[in-house]
DNA sequence: TGACGTTTTAAACATCCGTTTATAATCAGA
DNA sequence: TCTGATTATAAACGGATGTTTAAAACGTCA
Protein backbone atom coordinates (compact mmCIF):
# COMPACT_ATOMS: atom_id res chain seq x y z
CA UNK A 1 0.00 0.00 0.00
CA UNK A 2 2.68 2.40 -1.00
CA UNK A 3 0.14 5.19 -2.22
CA UNK A 4 -1.54 5.42 1.55
CA UNK A 5 2.00 5.68 3.03
CA UNK A 6 2.95 8.34 0.73
CA UNK A 7 -0.34 10.08 1.81
CA UNK A 8 0.26 10.08 5.23
CA UNK A 9 3.97 10.88 4.56
CA UNK A 10 3.14 13.89 3.45
CA UNK A 11 0.22 14.72 5.75
CA UNK A 12 2.57 14.07 8.80
CA UNK A 13 5.62 16.77 7.22
CA UNK A 14 2.71 19.42 6.10
CA UNK A 15 0.94 19.60 10.00
CA UNK A 16 4.74 19.82 11.48
CA UNK A 17 5.84 21.99 8.94
CA UNK A 18 2.44 23.94 8.89
CA UNK A 19 2.60 24.44 12.64
CA UNK A 20 6.43 25.22 12.72
CA UNK A 21 6.31 28.08 9.82
CA UNK A 22 3.26 28.80 8.57
CA UNK A 23 1.22 28.03 5.70
CA UNK A 24 3.04 30.85 3.26
CA UNK A 25 6.30 29.82 4.57
CA UNK A 26 6.00 26.46 4.19
CA UNK A 27 6.77 25.45 0.51
CA UNK A 28 5.94 22.46 -1.31
CA UNK A 29 9.54 21.40 -1.88
CA UNK A 30 10.25 22.13 1.92
CA UNK A 31 7.54 19.20 2.73
CA UNK A 32 8.49 16.75 -0.37
CA UNK A 33 11.88 16.61 0.45
CA UNK A 34 11.27 16.48 4.21
CA UNK A 35 9.22 13.47 3.72
CA UNK A 36 10.96 11.98 0.82
CA UNK A 37 8.20 12.27 -1.59
CA UNK A 38 8.83 13.37 -4.69
CA UNK A 39 7.47 17.09 -5.50
CA UNK A 40 4.12 15.92 -7.90
CA UNK A 41 3.45 13.88 -5.31
CA UNK A 42 1.59 16.46 -3.71
CA UNK A 43 -0.45 17.43 -6.59
CA UNK A 44 -1.21 14.10 -7.60
CA UNK A 45 -2.80 12.97 -4.39
CA UNK A 46 -4.18 16.36 -3.29
CA UNK A 47 -4.84 18.68 -6.33
CA UNK A 48 -3.44 21.36 -4.91
CA UNK A 49 -1.57 23.41 -1.53
CA UNK A 50 -4.80 24.91 -0.62
CA UNK A 51 -6.52 20.96 -1.01
CA UNK A 52 -3.57 19.94 0.86
CA UNK A 53 -4.05 22.56 3.90
CA UNK A 54 -7.48 21.76 4.44
CA UNK A 55 -6.86 17.72 4.65
CA UNK A 56 -3.98 18.79 7.09
CA UNK A 57 -7.09 20.40 9.08
CA UNK A 58 -9.90 17.71 8.26
CA UNK A 59 -7.81 14.98 9.89
CA UNK A 60 -8.23 16.52 13.35
CA UNK A 61 -11.26 17.91 13.05
CA UNK A 62 -13.02 15.19 11.75
CA UNK A 63 -11.98 12.71 14.30
CA UNK A 64 -12.74 15.96 16.92
CA UNK A 65 -16.12 17.02 15.86
CA UNK A 66 -17.49 13.54 15.57
CA UNK A 67 -16.16 12.30 19.14
CA UNK A 68 -17.67 16.05 20.25
CA UNK A 69 -21.21 15.47 19.09
CA UNK A 70 -20.79 11.95 21.15
CA UNK A 71 -19.82 13.57 24.29
CA UNK A 72 -22.16 15.98 23.61
CA UNK A 73 -24.91 13.88 23.66
CA UNK A 74 -24.30 11.45 26.13
CA UNK A 75 -24.35 14.85 28.75
CA UNK A 76 -27.51 15.85 26.81
CA UNK A 77 -29.12 12.72 27.68
CA UNK A 78 -27.96 12.80 31.43
CA UNK A 79 -28.94 16.52 32.14
CA UNK A 80 -32.19 16.24 29.99
CA UNK A 81 -34.04 19.31 30.26
CA UNK A 82 -32.06 21.01 33.27
CA UNK A 83 -28.70 23.02 31.66
CA UNK A 84 -25.21 21.56 31.99
CA UNK A 85 -23.18 23.55 33.96
CA UNK A 86 -20.43 25.51 32.42
CA UNK A 87 -17.35 23.84 34.76
CA UNK A 88 -18.94 20.80 32.95
CA UNK A 89 -19.01 21.43 29.37
CA UNK A 90 -15.54 23.53 29.28
CA UNK A 91 -13.93 19.80 31.72
CA UNK A 92 -15.73 17.74 28.24
CA UNK A 93 -14.38 19.90 25.84
CA UNK A 94 -10.90 20.03 27.36
CA UNK A 95 -11.14 16.12 27.07
CA UNK A 96 -11.93 16.01 23.65
CA UNK A 97 -9.38 17.85 22.67
CA UNK A 98 -6.86 15.97 24.71
CA UNK A 99 -8.27 13.04 23.59
CA UNK A 100 -8.12 12.97 19.66
CA UNK A 101 -4.47 14.17 18.99
CA UNK A 102 -3.24 12.05 21.66
CA UNK A 103 -2.07 9.29 19.31
CA UNK A 104 -0.13 11.23 17.76
CA UNK A 105 1.55 12.98 20.51
CA UNK A 106 0.70 16.36 18.01
CA UNK A 107 -1.89 18.27 20.64
CA UNK A 108 0.35 20.70 20.45
CA UNK A 109 0.70 20.76 16.48
CA UNK A 110 -3.16 20.56 16.68
CA UNK A 111 -3.21 24.13 18.99
CA UNK A 112 -0.41 25.68 16.37
CA UNK A 113 -2.76 25.01 13.65
CA UNK A 114 -5.92 26.18 14.87
CA UNK A 115 -3.77 29.82 16.19
CA UNK A 116 -2.64 29.58 12.24
CA UNK A 117 -6.24 29.43 10.83
CA UNK A 118 -6.98 32.58 13.40
CA UNK A 119 -4.22 34.61 12.27
CA UNK A 120 -3.19 33.66 8.62
CA UNK A 121 -4.79 34.98 5.80
CA UNK A 122 -6.07 32.09 4.04
CA UNK A 123 -9.37 32.69 3.51
CA UNK A 124 -9.97 29.11 1.87
CA UNK A 125 -9.92 27.96 4.94
CA UNK A 126 -11.53 29.64 7.49
CA UNK A 127 -14.12 29.01 4.80
CA UNK A 128 -13.88 25.02 4.67
CA UNK A 129 -13.87 25.08 8.42
CA UNK A 130 -17.11 27.02 8.98
CA UNK A 131 -18.74 25.21 6.49
CA UNK A 132 -17.62 21.94 7.60
CA UNK A 133 -17.29 22.10 11.43
CA UNK A 134 -19.55 25.25 12.29
CA UNK A 135 -22.18 23.26 13.37
CA UNK A 136 -20.60 21.78 16.00
CA UNK A 137 -19.46 25.16 17.24
CA UNK A 138 -22.85 26.65 17.07
CA UNK A 139 -24.52 23.73 19.62
CA UNK A 140 -21.68 24.23 21.92
CA UNK A 141 -22.35 28.06 21.95
CA UNK A 142 -26.09 26.99 21.93
CA UNK A 143 -25.23 24.58 25.34
CA UNK A 144 -23.04 27.40 27.48
CA UNK A 145 -25.98 29.93 26.57
CA UNK A 146 -28.17 27.95 28.98
CA UNK A 147 -25.55 27.05 31.37
CA UNK A 148 -25.11 30.78 31.42
CA UNK A 149 -28.81 32.72 31.85
CA UNK A 150 -28.19 35.42 32.75
CA UNK A 151 -25.31 36.76 30.65
CA UNK A 152 -26.34 38.81 27.86
CA UNK A 153 -26.00 37.33 24.48
CA UNK A 154 -23.42 40.10 22.93
CA UNK A 155 -21.91 39.23 26.11
CA UNK A 156 -21.64 36.34 26.41
CA UNK A 157 -20.51 35.91 22.66
CA UNK A 158 -17.55 37.75 23.51
CA UNK A 159 -16.51 36.38 26.39
CA UNK A 160 -16.38 33.11 24.37
CA UNK A 161 -13.84 34.46 22.23
CA UNK A 162 -11.82 35.62 24.77
CA UNK A 163 -11.62 32.43 26.21
CA UNK A 164 -10.79 30.92 23.07
CA UNK A 165 -8.23 33.23 22.57
CA UNK A 166 -7.49 32.39 25.59
CA UNK A 167 -6.87 28.82 24.98
CA UNK A 168 -5.36 28.92 21.57
CA UNK A 169 -3.11 31.75 21.70
CA UNK A 170 -1.39 29.63 24.89
CA UNK A 171 -1.15 26.59 24.02
CA UNK A 172 0.01 27.62 19.96
CA UNK A 173 2.50 29.72 21.31
CA UNK A 174 3.14 27.24 24.11
CA UNK A 175 7.03 26.41 22.89
CA UNK A 176 8.25 29.74 23.37
CA UNK A 177 6.58 30.59 26.47
CA UNK A 178 7.70 26.88 27.92
CA UNK A 179 11.14 27.80 27.43
CA UNK A 180 11.09 31.28 29.28
CA UNK A 181 8.78 29.35 32.25
CA UNK A 182 11.45 26.64 32.56
CA UNK A 183 14.65 28.87 32.25
CA UNK A 184 12.75 31.56 34.95
CA UNK A 185 10.75 28.71 37.73
CA UNK A 186 12.89 25.51 36.42
CA UNK A 187 9.23 24.28 36.87
CA UNK A 188 8.96 21.70 33.24
CA UNK A 189 5.05 22.76 32.24
CA UNK A 190 3.25 19.99 30.16
CA UNK A 191 0.01 20.68 27.93
CA UNK A 192 -2.08 19.18 30.85
CA UNK A 193 -0.34 21.09 33.15
CA UNK A 194 -1.42 24.10 31.39
CA UNK A 195 -4.91 23.01 31.14
CA UNK A 196 -4.99 22.29 34.71
CA UNK A 197 -3.84 26.06 35.05
CA UNK A 198 -6.26 27.50 32.61
CA UNK A 199 -9.61 25.72 33.60
CA UNK A 200 -9.86 28.28 36.83
CA UNK A 201 -9.00 31.32 34.95
CA UNK A 202 -11.40 30.96 31.83
CA UNK A 203 -14.26 29.71 34.75
CA UNK A 204 -13.10 33.04 36.56
CA UNK A 205 -13.55 35.00 33.09
CA UNK A 206 -17.04 33.57 32.28
CA UNK A 207 -18.42 34.67 35.19
CA UNK A 208 -16.92 37.83 35.64
CA UNK A 209 -19.33 40.69 36.61
CA UNK A 210 -20.87 42.78 34.34
CA UNK A 211 -19.17 45.50 32.44
CA UNK A 212 -20.36 49.14 33.55
CA UNK A 213 -22.50 50.09 31.04
CA UNK A 214 -21.08 51.64 27.63
CA UNK A 215 -22.25 55.76 28.50
CA UNK A 216 -23.26 55.85 32.16
CA UNK A 217 -21.52 56.46 35.71
CA UNK A 218 -20.77 60.16 35.08
CA UNK B 1 11.63 66.82 1.83
CA UNK B 2 10.43 64.02 -0.89
CA UNK B 3 12.78 62.01 0.79
CA UNK B 4 10.55 61.90 4.10
CA UNK B 5 7.52 61.58 2.35
CA UNK B 6 8.95 58.52 0.38
CA UNK B 7 10.00 56.94 4.06
CA UNK B 8 6.72 57.68 5.75
CA UNK B 9 4.43 56.58 2.68
CA UNK B 10 6.31 53.28 2.58
CA UNK B 11 5.37 52.77 6.55
CA UNK B 12 1.82 53.78 6.09
CA UNK B 13 1.18 51.35 3.19
CA UNK B 14 3.19 48.76 4.61
CA UNK B 15 1.79 48.99 8.23
CA UNK B 16 -1.87 48.47 6.46
CA UNK B 17 -0.79 45.78 4.45
CA UNK B 18 0.85 43.76 6.58
CA UNK B 19 -1.66 43.85 9.42
CA UNK B 20 -4.61 42.62 6.20
CA UNK B 21 -2.53 39.41 4.68
CA UNK B 22 0.77 38.86 7.04
CA UNK B 23 4.57 39.71 6.17
CA UNK B 24 5.47 36.59 3.83
CA UNK B 25 1.27 37.08 1.74
CA UNK B 26 2.51 40.87 1.72
CA UNK B 27 5.19 41.52 -1.32
CA UNK B 28 7.33 44.49 -1.37
CA UNK B 29 5.36 45.31 -5.02
CA UNK B 30 2.76 45.35 -3.26
CA UNK B 31 3.67 47.50 -0.81
CA UNK B 32 5.60 50.23 -3.27
CA UNK B 33 2.96 50.07 -5.87
CA UNK B 34 0.38 51.01 -3.67
CA UNK B 35 2.38 53.50 -2.16
CA UNK B 36 4.02 55.01 -5.77
CA UNK B 37 6.97 54.76 -4.36
CA UNK B 38 9.68 52.50 -6.33
CA UNK B 39 10.40 49.50 -6.08
CA UNK B 40 14.15 50.00 -5.26
CA UNK B 41 13.08 52.57 -2.68
CA UNK B 42 12.59 49.76 0.26
CA UNK B 43 15.58 48.36 0.09
CA UNK B 44 17.37 51.98 -0.33
CA UNK B 45 15.88 53.39 2.77
CA UNK B 46 15.55 50.22 5.01
CA UNK B 47 17.78 48.17 3.74
CA UNK B 48 15.98 44.79 3.63
CA UNK B 49 12.65 43.56 4.00
CA UNK B 50 13.04 42.72 7.46
CA UNK B 51 14.33 45.96 8.26
CA UNK B 52 11.29 47.65 6.93
CA UNK B 53 8.85 45.31 9.33
CA UNK B 54 11.12 46.14 12.03
CA UNK B 55 10.94 49.51 11.24
CA UNK B 56 7.05 49.15 11.21
CA UNK B 57 6.52 47.68 14.54
CA UNK B 58 9.40 50.84 15.75
CA UNK B 59 7.35 53.46 15.29
CA UNK B 60 4.19 51.88 16.68
CA UNK B 61 6.01 50.54 20.14
CA UNK B 62 8.70 53.69 20.49
CA UNK B 63 6.43 56.15 21.94
CA UNK B 64 4.67 53.32 23.10
CA UNK B 65 7.36 52.54 25.55
CA UNK B 66 8.34 56.21 26.77
CA UNK B 67 4.88 56.84 27.45
CA UNK B 68 4.25 53.91 29.33
CA UNK B 69 7.44 54.01 31.01
CA UNK B 70 6.39 57.77 32.37
CA UNK B 71 3.09 56.54 33.07
CA UNK B 72 4.36 53.97 35.33
CA UNK B 73 7.02 56.42 36.88
CA UNK B 74 3.95 58.39 37.60
CA UNK B 75 2.02 56.17 39.42
CA UNK B 76 5.43 54.72 41.57
CA UNK B 77 5.97 58.00 42.59
CA UNK B 78 2.38 58.80 43.99
CA UNK B 79 1.99 55.06 45.34
CA UNK B 80 5.51 55.06 47.09
CA UNK B 81 5.83 51.87 48.82
CA UNK B 82 2.75 50.63 48.89
CA UNK B 83 1.99 48.16 46.07
CA UNK B 84 -0.68 50.01 43.14
CA UNK B 85 -3.49 47.75 42.50
CA UNK B 86 -3.73 45.11 39.73
CA UNK B 87 -6.95 47.04 38.31
CA UNK B 88 -4.72 50.38 37.98
CA UNK B 89 -2.35 48.53 36.25
CA UNK B 90 -4.32 47.48 33.60
CA UNK B 91 -5.92 49.97 33.65
CA UNK B 92 -2.95 52.47 32.76
CA UNK B 93 -2.10 49.80 30.52
CA UNK B 94 -5.20 50.01 28.45
CA UNK B 95 -4.88 53.58 28.26
CA UNK B 96 -1.37 53.92 27.54
CA UNK B 97 -2.07 51.52 24.53
CA UNK B 98 -5.48 53.32 23.67
CA UNK B 99 -3.70 56.73 23.24
CA UNK B 100 -0.43 55.89 21.61
CA UNK B 101 -1.94 54.88 18.08
CA UNK B 102 -4.75 57.14 18.61
CA UNK B 103 -3.79 59.90 16.10
CA UNK B 104 -3.84 57.62 12.98
CA UNK B 105 -6.71 55.57 13.56
CA UNK B 106 -4.86 52.59 13.79
CA UNK B 107 -5.77 51.15 17.00
CA UNK B 108 -6.93 48.19 15.02
CA UNK B 109 -3.63 48.11 13.08
CA UNK B 110 -1.41 47.94 16.19
CA UNK B 111 -3.37 45.45 17.47
CA UNK B 112 -3.37 43.31 14.79
CA UNK B 113 0.89 43.42 14.25
CA UNK B 114 0.97 42.64 17.54
CA UNK B 115 -0.67 39.43 17.13
CA UNK B 116 1.16 39.10 14.30
CA UNK B 117 4.46 39.25 15.85
CA UNK B 118 3.69 36.77 18.34
CA UNK B 119 2.21 33.95 15.56
CA UNK B 120 4.10 34.58 12.61
CA UNK B 121 7.82 32.67 12.01
CA UNK B 122 9.78 35.85 11.64
CA UNK B 123 12.39 34.80 14.36
CA UNK B 124 14.09 38.15 13.50
CA UNK B 125 11.29 40.22 14.50
CA UNK B 126 10.56 38.31 18.08
CA UNK B 127 14.50 39.09 18.44
CA UNK B 128 14.20 42.49 17.96
CA UNK B 129 10.87 42.54 19.88
CA UNK B 130 12.53 41.03 22.78
CA UNK B 131 15.71 43.31 22.05
CA UNK B 132 14.65 46.40 22.13
CA UNK B 133 11.16 46.35 24.35
CA UNK B 134 11.59 43.79 26.66
CA UNK B 135 12.54 46.24 29.94
CA UNK B 136 9.31 47.33 29.53
CA UNK B 137 7.28 44.11 29.98
CA UNK B 138 9.83 43.14 32.68
CA UNK B 139 8.74 46.48 34.95
CA UNK B 140 5.32 46.01 34.44
CA UNK B 141 5.39 42.16 35.34
CA UNK B 142 7.21 43.50 38.73
CA UNK B 143 4.17 45.80 39.58
CA UNK B 144 1.93 43.11 38.58
CA UNK B 145 4.21 41.00 40.67
CA UNK B 146 3.84 43.71 43.99
CA UNK B 147 -0.18 43.46 43.37
CA UNK B 148 -0.47 40.17 43.33
CA UNK B 149 1.50 39.02 46.19
CA UNK B 150 -0.58 35.69 47.19
CA UNK B 151 -0.15 34.29 43.40
CA UNK B 152 2.84 31.93 43.12
CA UNK B 153 5.19 33.15 40.64
CA UNK B 154 4.83 30.74 38.32
CA UNK B 155 0.90 30.92 38.32
CA UNK B 156 1.05 35.18 37.43
CA UNK B 157 3.43 33.97 34.40
CA UNK B 158 0.95 32.06 33.15
CA UNK B 159 -2.02 33.77 33.72
CA UNK B 160 -0.21 37.08 32.43
CA UNK B 161 0.21 35.08 29.56
CA UNK B 162 -3.27 33.93 29.33
CA UNK B 163 -4.38 37.63 29.91
CA UNK B 164 -2.28 38.61 26.69
CA UNK B 165 -3.83 36.09 24.80
CA UNK B 166 -7.02 37.08 25.31
CA UNK B 167 -6.73 40.59 24.46
CA UNK B 168 -4.23 40.17 21.76
CA UNK B 169 -6.17 37.29 19.86
CA UNK B 170 -9.43 39.21 20.45
CA UNK B 171 -8.03 42.64 18.84
CA UNK B 172 -5.90 41.33 16.00
CA UNK B 173 -9.32 39.17 15.20
CA UNK B 174 -10.93 41.85 15.44
CA UNK B 175 -12.89 42.84 12.28
CA UNK B 176 -13.46 39.10 11.47
CA UNK B 177 -15.70 38.36 14.92
CA UNK B 178 -16.65 42.42 14.56
CA UNK B 179 -19.02 41.14 11.72
CA UNK B 180 -20.88 38.17 13.15
CA UNK B 181 -21.28 40.31 16.26
CA UNK B 182 -22.67 43.16 14.24
CA UNK B 183 -24.86 40.25 12.22
CA UNK B 184 -26.38 38.26 15.09
CA UNK B 185 -26.57 41.02 17.70
CA UNK B 186 -27.07 43.77 15.72
CA UNK B 187 -24.72 45.79 17.35
CA UNK B 188 -22.09 47.87 16.61
CA UNK B 189 -18.48 47.17 18.81
CA UNK B 190 -16.01 49.71 18.74
CA UNK B 191 -12.61 48.72 20.19
CA UNK B 192 -13.09 50.77 23.20
CA UNK B 193 -16.48 49.18 23.85
CA UNK B 194 -14.24 45.56 23.72
CA UNK B 195 -11.60 47.21 26.27
CA UNK B 196 -14.14 47.81 28.37
CA UNK B 197 -15.84 44.58 28.36
CA UNK B 198 -12.53 42.82 28.69
CA UNK B 199 -11.72 44.53 31.90
CA UNK B 200 -13.47 42.89 34.46
CA UNK B 201 -12.58 39.18 32.52
CA UNK B 202 -9.28 40.09 32.72
CA UNK B 203 -9.74 40.52 36.48
CA UNK B 204 -11.33 37.98 37.34
CA UNK B 205 -8.98 35.74 35.34
CA UNK B 206 -6.03 37.00 37.50
CA UNK B 207 -7.83 36.69 40.79
CA UNK B 208 -9.21 33.22 39.82
CA UNK B 209 -8.69 30.49 42.60
CA UNK B 210 -5.49 28.71 42.36
CA UNK B 211 -5.75 25.26 40.23
CA UNK B 212 -6.17 22.01 42.22
CA UNK B 213 -2.66 20.76 42.58
CA UNK B 214 -1.35 18.54 39.63
CA UNK B 215 -0.86 14.83 41.44
CA UNK B 216 -3.34 15.37 44.63
CA UNK B 217 -7.22 14.57 45.09
CA UNK B 218 -7.00 11.08 45.10
C1' DT C 1 26.62 77.84 -13.23
C1' DG C 2 28.84 73.79 -11.89
C1' DA C 3 30.00 70.20 -8.93
C1' DC C 4 28.55 66.94 -5.39
C1' DG C 5 25.87 64.20 -2.29
C1' DT C 6 21.26 62.37 -2.00
C1' DT C 7 17.31 60.31 -3.81
C1' DT C 8 14.66 58.20 -7.59
C1' DT C 9 14.17 55.26 -11.35
C1' DA C 10 14.05 51.33 -14.84
C1' DA C 11 15.99 47.22 -15.73
C1' DA C 12 18.05 43.09 -14.78
C1' DC C 13 19.48 39.35 -11.48
C1' DA C 14 19.23 34.99 -9.40
C1' DT C 15 16.14 32.27 -6.95
C1' DC C 16 12.13 30.32 -5.49
C1' DC C 17 7.33 29.23 -6.06
C1' DG C 18 3.00 26.08 -7.37
C1' DT C 19 1.67 23.51 -11.09
C1' DT C 20 1.82 20.63 -15.35
C1' DT C 21 3.57 17.29 -18.53
C1' DA C 22 5.27 13.20 -20.29
C1' DT C 23 7.47 9.08 -19.11
C1' DA C 24 8.56 5.30 -16.14
C1' DA C 25 7.44 2.08 -12.54
C1' DT C 26 4.17 -0.63 -10.01
C1' DC C 27 0.42 -3.59 -9.14
C1' DA C 28 -3.99 -6.16 -9.58
C1' DG C 29 -7.13 -8.96 -12.24
C1' DA C 30 -7.86 -11.94 -16.42
C1' DT D 1 1.91 -13.36 -18.63
C1' DC D 2 -0.27 -9.85 -20.66
C1' DT D 3 -3.36 -5.66 -19.91
C1' DG D 4 -4.94 -1.54 -17.99
C1' DA D 5 -5.32 1.45 -14.37
C1' DT D 6 -2.91 3.60 -10.60
C1' DT D 7 1.12 5.75 -8.63
C1' DA D 8 5.89 7.58 -8.86
C1' DT D 9 9.30 10.32 -10.98
C1' DA D 10 12.21 13.84 -13.48
C1' DA D 11 11.96 17.79 -15.99
C1' DA D 12 10.17 21.82 -17.42
C1' DC D 13 6.78 25.88 -17.31
C1' DG D 14 5.36 30.52 -16.36
C1' DG D 15 5.31 33.68 -12.95
C1' DA D 16 6.49 36.06 -8.59
C1' DT D 17 9.83 37.27 -5.13
C1' DG D 18 13.74 40.11 -2.74
C1' DT D 19 17.73 42.31 -4.09
C1' DT D 20 21.25 44.69 -6.91
C1' DT D 21 22.99 47.68 -10.50
C1' DA D 22 23.84 51.62 -13.07
C1' DA D 23 22.04 55.60 -14.83
C1' DA D 24 19.09 59.59 -14.27
C1' DA D 25 17.00 63.39 -11.61
C1' DC D 26 17.12 66.36 -7.85
C1' DG D 27 18.54 69.72 -4.44
C1' DT D 28 22.22 72.48 -2.32
C1' DC D 29 25.99 75.17 -1.60
C1' DA D 30 30.28 77.29 -3.51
Amino acid sequence: MAQTDTVTRILDTAEVLFAERGFAETSLRNITSKAKVNLAAVNYHFGSKKALIQAVFARYLDPFTERFHTVLDELESEYGERPIPLEVLLECMARTVLEVPAERNSLKVFMRLLGLAYTQAQGHLRRFIQDHYGSVFTRFAELVRRATPDLPDAERFWRLHFMLGTVIFTLSGLDALRDIAEKDYGEHVSVRDLIRRLRPVVVAGMNAPLPEPAKAAS
